[in-house]
RNA sequence: UGGGGCGUAGCCAAGUGGUAAGGCAUCGGCCUUUGGAGCCGACAUUCGAAGGUUCGAAUCCCUCCGCCCCAGCCA
C-alpha cells in the first residue's frame, strides 16, 4: 500500500498494479519509474501529466524516478531542449537526484545486445531500401513478405553489422532488423528495424557512431539497464509492448513491465510538438514560452504555479480512456491556488477619470487595505486617496440595466476600502458618445468603507489615485484557438484573433517594484503575473493569468 | 476486411457480484467591503445497445454498435 494512504490521492489502475506487485513482492518491494523525454522540443502540460505521474508514484511509494533523455535520433535533438526540459522538471518540483541518464549513455551496451541477437540468429542485416521495405511490409490486412536478406548467415550478418558501425555503407543502404514474423497482425512485429545508418553527429556522442538504435530496441533495454520496475508510457505504445517484451525475453534481460495510459488532451489547445513548433517558427506566437502556449515555460510565464499544475495532474486522474479535459478545469486549479496565496492589489485596466467634487484639492489620505482577505497574516498596506481617481470604465453606466449595481447617475457605491461616493454628473464626448469623466461627491463619514448610519450600498468598486498610479502595460490573454479541438483539421483556421490584447493600465503605486514572476490578484479583475522577460526595474509588465469568475458577465450574457 | 485498446452525467473519474463516490461545469439559495472567496442545495432509477446467468449485474457470459491507435530507416 502507498506510504501516504490518507486517501488524499485518488486511486488509479497503475497504483493497483503497483499495490499488487508489492503484495506479491514482484520487484523486491522496489518502485522505480522514469520520465523519458526526447529532447526535440519543449515540455508541455501533457508531459506534466506524465512527469507528475512518474515522479508522483515514486514519491508515494517511497521509490525512485529517473530522468532519462531518449536521444537516439541525432537529426532532431538538441542541447537547448535538454536544458529546458531539466529546468521545467525541476520547476515543477521534482528531483531526479543523481539519476540523470541518456539513452546515448547505453550505445555501447546496446550495440553488444544487438550483436547478441545476431549471434542468436534473431537479427539480420537487410539491404532493402526504405521504399522496398514499405512495399514488402504488407498492409493492415495482408501479411508482408520476407526480406531476401533474411537468411544470411550469422557470420555474414556479424561482418556486415560491424562494417555498418564502421561507416562502410551509406545512409539508407542497410539496416539491422529483428527476425520475428512478417505475417504478424501487429505490424511492429514484422521484422522491425533495430539499427539504421545515420551519418549525423550526436549532441553527446559526437561522431563516434554512424549507426543509431531505434526507439523500440533502445527503450526496453534502457529500462532494463536502469532496473526500472514500471515503465509507464502513453496508449499509442500499446502495440509496441509485444516488441518491448520480445527483445527483453530474447536477450534474457531484466524485464520491467510496460504500462500504458491515456495522454492528456486539453480543450482549446494543441499538444502536438510538431504543431507547437510550427507556431513558434511561423511567429504566430512569440516563442515556446509565449504565455498562450500550453508549454510548461509558457504556463510559467503566464503565471501558473507548479503547485497548481501538480494539483491539476492529480485531479484529472489516470486511465486508459481517450479524453479531453476542459481548459476551465486547469483555470479552476490556478484560481484555487492563487486565491489562497496571491496578494491583492488594485489596478484599473480601462481607466475612467473620477473627480470627487467635494474633496479638498490637495489632500492625500492614506487608506489601509488588506493584502489577502483569505489570509490575514499577509498583512495590510497603505493606499493614497485623493480628489482625482480612476475607476474601471465598466463600473459606470449612464443608463444601467436591472441588476447592475455599480456606479450610475445619482447612485452611491463604495470605493474599496475607502469612501462611499455618489455620482452627481458626468461628461460625455459628443462625437464618440463616450463618457470621459465622472463627477461624484464623497461622504466623509464613510471612510474605510462603512457608514455610521448603517446604510447599505449595492456595489464596491476598485480604484486608484490618479496622481499616484503607475502606468503599466498589461497583456490580456485568451485561448490561442477558438475551437474546442483545434487539432482536428487545419488548426490555423481556428486561431483566435483576440488571444492577446494589450492595454495601458493604471495600477496602484506599490506595484512599481513588483518582482519579475511575482503573482497578484488585481481585485475584481483577475490574477496577473509580472512578466519575467519584459519587465524593467521600476517598470513592470503584467500578464493576465486568468480572470476572476465573473457573475455579472454571466448575467449580461444571459440577457 | 488484420492487430491492439476504449465506452459510467456537458467534461474528467471512482466503482471489479450487494443496489451508481468525488471534482469541474451548470442551475438555485445563503453570505459577502472583491458580482471574488466561502457555505447550502439540485444535477445518472442507471453505466454504448440488446439478450443471457443470478435472489441480485456497471461489474460475469454472448451478440451487436461506436470511438481511438498501428503500414517511419520518428519517438
Amino acid at each position: 500500500m502507498p506510504d501516504n494512504n490518507e486517501s488524499t490521492f485518488p486511486s488509479n489502475f497503475i497504483k493497483k498494479i503497483i499495490d499488487d506487485d508489492l503484495l506479491t513482492n514482484k520487484w523486491g518491494g522496489r518502485v522505480n519509474t522514469r520520465f523519458p523525454p526526447e529532447p526535440n522540443g519543449y515540455l508541455h502540460i501533457g508531459h506534466a501529466k506524465s512527469i507528475c505521474l512518474n515522479f508522483g508514484l515514486a514519491k508515494e511509494y517511497n521509490g525512485l524516478c529517473n530522468l532519462r533523455f531518449d536521444d537516439t535520433n541525432p537529426s532532431k535533438e538538441e542541447t537547448e531542449y535538454v536544458d529546458s526540459i531539466m529546468e521545467d522538471v525541476r520547476w515543477l518540483g521534482f528531483d531526479w537526484e543523481d539519476r540523470l541518464y541518456y539513452a546515448s549513455d547505453y550505445f555501447d551496451q546496446l550495440y553488444e545486445y544487438a550483436v547478441q541477437l545476431v549471434k542468436d540468429g534473431k537479427a539480420y542485416v537487410c539491404d532493402l531500401s526504405a521504399d522496398e521495405m514499405r512495399d514488402t511490409r504488407g498492409t493492415l490486412t495482408e501479411p508482408g513478405q520476407n526480406s531476401p536478406y533474411r537468411n544470411r548467415s550469422v557470420e555474414e550478418n556479424l561482418d556486415l553489422f560491424n562494417r555498418m558501425k564502421n561507416g562502410e555503407f551509406e545512409e539508407g543502404t542497410k539496416t539491422l532488423r529483428a527476425k520475428i514474423d512478417m505475417s504478424a497482425g501487429n505490424l511492429n512485429m514484422r521484422d522491425p528495424v533495430i539499427y539504421r545508418i545515420l551519418k549525423v553527429a550526436h549532441h553527446r556522442t559526437g561522431d563516434k557512431w554512424c549507426i543509431y538504435p531505434m526507439y523500440d530496441f533502445t527503450h526496453c533495454l534502457s529500462d532494463s539497464i536502469e532496473r526500472i520496475t514500471h515503465s509507464i508510457c502513453t496508449l499509442e505504445f500499446e502495440d509496441h509492448r509485444p516488441l518491448y517484451d520480445w527483445f527483453l525475453d530474447e536477450l534474457g534481460a531484466y524485464h520491467p513491465q510496460q504500462i500504458e495510459f491515456a495522454r492528456l488532451n486539453l480543450s482549446y489547445t494543441l499538444m502536438s510538438k510538431r504543431k507547437l513548433l510550427a507556431l513558434v517558427e511561423e511567429k504566430i506566437v512569440s516563442g515556446w514560452d509565449d504565455p498562450r502556449m500550453p508549454t510548461i515555460c509558457g504556463l510559467r510565464r503566464r503565471g501558473y504555479t507548479p503547485e497548481s499544475i501538480r494539483d491539476f495532474a492529480e485531479r484529472i486522474g489516470v486511465a486508459k480512456k481517450d479524453s479531453t479535459v476542459e481548459f476551465a478545469f486547469l483555470e479552476h486549479c490556478i484560481r484555487e491556488d492563487l486565491n489562497k496565496h496571491a496578494l491583492r492589489v488594485m489596478g484599473v485596466l480601462n481607466p475612467l477619470k473620477v473627480v470627487i467634487d467635494n474633496y479638498p484639492d490637495d489632500l492625500v489620505e492614506e487608506i489601509e487595505a488588506i493584502n489577502n482577505p483569505e489570509d490575514l497574516s499577509m498583512g495590510t498596506r497603505k493606499l493614497p486617496f485623493s480628489k482625482v481617481l480612476y475607476i474601471e470604465k465598466d463600473d459606470f453606466m449612464v443608463d444601467p440595466p436591472k441588476k447592475y449595481y455599480r456606479l450610475a447617475p445619482r447612485r452611491e457605491v463604495r470605493l474599496r476600502y475607502s469612501y462611499y461616493i455618489k455620482c452627481v454628473d458626468y461628461v460625455k464626448d459628443e462625437k464618440s458618445g463616450e463618457i470621459t469623466e465622472v463627477h461624484c461627491t464623497y461622504d466623509p463619514e464613510t471612510k474605510g468603507g462603512s457608514s455610521p448610519d448603517g446604510r447599505k450600498v449595492q456595489g464596491t468598486i476598485h480604484w486608484v489615485s490618479s496622481k499616484h498610479a503607475i502606468d503599466s502595460e498589461v497583456r490580456l490573454y485568451d485561448h490561442l484557438f477558438n475551437a474546442e479541438n483545434p487539432g482536428e483539421g487545419d488548426y490555423k483556421l481556428y486561431l483566435n484573433p483576440d488571444s492577446l490584447k494589450t492595454v495601458n493600465a493604471k495600477l496602484e503605486h506599490s506595484l512599481k517594484d513588483a518582482a519579475p514572476g511575482s503573482r497578484w490578484q488585481f481585485e475584481r479583475v483577475g490574477y496577473f503575473c509580472a512578466d519575467n522577460k519584459d519587465s524593467q526595474p521600476g517598470k513592470p509588465v503584467f500578464n493576465r493569468t486568468v480572470t476572476l469568475k465573473d457573475t455579472w458577465a454571466k448575467i449580461v450574457k444571459k440577457g
